[in-house]
DNA sequence: CTGCCACTTCAAGCCGACTTGAGGTCAAGC
DNA sequence: GCTTGACCTCAAGTCGGCTTGAAGTGGCAG
């Protein structure tokens, strides 16, 4: 099995190296070992990442997944929490889909004041309740900053 | 034209008291003055309130929101930017219906590791190209911690 | 053998959107 | 007129997910 170094890791998985020791900081990951001072890490280590990145765009915090697959080795997952996630993603499908209709009818809509216009106003009525509610959501990392 | 206190729009709104005062300083709502030491607020705040919302739901930052409704009262928003944000919607939205695919699988699948599943497998690359782009994306307001 | 430089650790900083706490003011009800 | 408590201000704290910086280590090319 390929052992790779963790400049390695980070250009395949698109990570920066200081992500991946916070990520192996917090148990996500673990590399097979060392080298001097340096991690080694088996190829699987990209797997995992895939793995956190679908979980992160799930919504799923880092603490949550750590404790999902922290056990043993494999992911060990609770099914039912999967499902669940997945019952949320749909819901704020379902929202985000109204706040886009939204949005374009604002872009579209030629009335002076979208306050006059009562497409607008329901629209805007749902999403307002929408933001009332509890559901933490997805949200894809923010730009990596690449390094010069 | 009815005047509110802040508890009132508070209550109305669904929004903390020291929210619509931290929303006042970034000039997303304004006061129409003050009685002694406390605000009045004019009951357009409310709607306001409701575009902010609206905003929100759509991955604006607040200081975005401010800067496109601070010139004059009336929002005077760039339609461009308004069909902008409903692409990047519509692309997040695609996104965590692939997302939601994924968790689903993985609940469902029985295969003793998913990584030995080939749909499953190809989910994750999904998302983990998905996780790269930089797409910065609506997230619902954490829970409002509910003063006892 | 030496020097370089990619790696290491650890603590501190950053971002956005608020919340919290201390200490102060003042309109209104008794 | 006094008390009450809802409001005020301002500074600091919180949370998650990283990044940054300083200071150190050690593998390997020359």
């Amino acid at each position: 099995m390929r052992e790779l170094d963790i400049a390695e890791v980070a250009q395949r998985s698109g990570l920066a190296a200081s992500t991946l020791r916070y990520y192996e900081e917090k148990g996500l990951i673990a590399s097979i070992g060392r080298h001097g001072l340096r991690r080694v890490f088996g190829a699987e280590v990209l797997d995992r990442l895939a793995l956190v990145a679908l979980g992160r765009a799930a919504g799923f915090s880092l603490e949550e997944m750590a404790r999902m697959f922290a056990p043993d080795g494999r992911p060990r997952i609770d099914r039912g929490a999967l499902a669940g996630k997945a019952d949320e993603l749909d819901r704020t499908i379902r929202r985000l889909g109204a706040v886009s209709r939204g949005l374009r009818h604002a872009a579209a809509c030629k009335a002076p004041s979208h306050m006059e216009c009562p497409t607008f106003r329901r629209i805007l009525k749902a999403a307002a309740a929408g933001a009332l509610e509890e559901t933490r959501q997805a949200k894809t990392p923010r730009p990596r900053r690449v390094p010069a």
